[in-house]
DNA sequence: AGTCCTTTGCAACAGTGTTGCAAAATATTT
DNA sequence: AAATATTTTGCAACACTGTTGCAAAGGACT
């Protein structure tokens, strides 16, 4: 099984029709070892691929389970492919995130689980972000 | 000693020459018991404050110590005092923030610390960020 | 191939944050 | 207290991130 029937099949199995663009964006992350922005995208492939597009197909993964996205300090979320089964809305990636201060390359630390936070009274906690900054195993000196 | 030779003072012990703006919003902060962003700010007053001085004052708020940012996956950075004695760039508020999915409200949970995370080889932290969202105490039903 | 429905591309817009520069305010010196 | 030096403010202009509406193009299905 090649790798366009791959990219092909994992829409599908995700309840999306599969058309250029996604197979292009879909692509790109499995490319890459690292965490994606926006604008990472609008200018990676050959032909630039349209900014409104891109957003739209970014939110249908996320809804759909192919892809979580990563808070940022400098108000660019950054989205990475779901590990787990994650699906139509209900993700299971509860993992640490590590964002270099020097390069900005942003890594799922998939084996490492966010502990649980003990909550005062009232509180009732839905979802947890955890990203650690620093920096980098590559920017290392 | 009165508020405002309070919030005087505080200014001066963080080395920040004390003006109407910054007494102004540091007021706010002391006023507000959650955390404030830009948009928040530039509409509390009677009289509107500019844009760019809002900018340019919690910058410079933070950088001296008086407030910590908390990113958030809206966009939009929240500010809060900090409780301890940071100072010059130096903040050592390590502790967890709330946000509410249903006001936006954010809170510092300053007696729970972030836990220490163990990273893979290679990495160092720097600074570490947890962020659980959910529902507050005042919008559980 | 033809039909139906979804997705795309474009334009237009709203929100967040930055920079440069002259005027105003604050701090410091005389 | 007045003059001077330094910082801060306000404005204009800009860059970047993200959203919405709508007609045209593309995929799914018979
Ligand atoms: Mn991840
Ligand atoms: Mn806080
Ligand atoms: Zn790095
Ligand atoms: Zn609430």
């Amino acid at each position: 099984m090649t790798r366009e029937k791959d990219i092909n099949q994992m829409l599908k199995d995700h309840g999306l029709s599969s058309t250029e663009t996604r197979r292009t964006i879909l692509g790109f992350f499995h490319a890459a070892d690292k965490a994606l922005a926006h604008a990472d995208i609008e200018t990676m492939g050959t032909v630039p691929l349209d900014r409104v597009t891109i957003y739209r197909t970014l939110q249908s993964f996320v809804e759909k389970g192919l892809l979580h996205s990563i808070p940022s300090a400098d108000n660019a979320v950054r989205y990475a492919l779901c590990k787990d089964h994650c699906a139509d809305g209900h993700h299971h990636d509860n993992h640490v995130h590590f964002m270099c201060d020097q390069c900005s390359r942003t890594y799922c630390l998939d084996e490492i689980t966010i502990p649980r936070i003990k909550l005062p009274l009232g509180f009732t906690a839905c979802q947890t972000d955890l990203v650690v900054s620093g920096v980098c195993k590559t920017c290392q000196s």
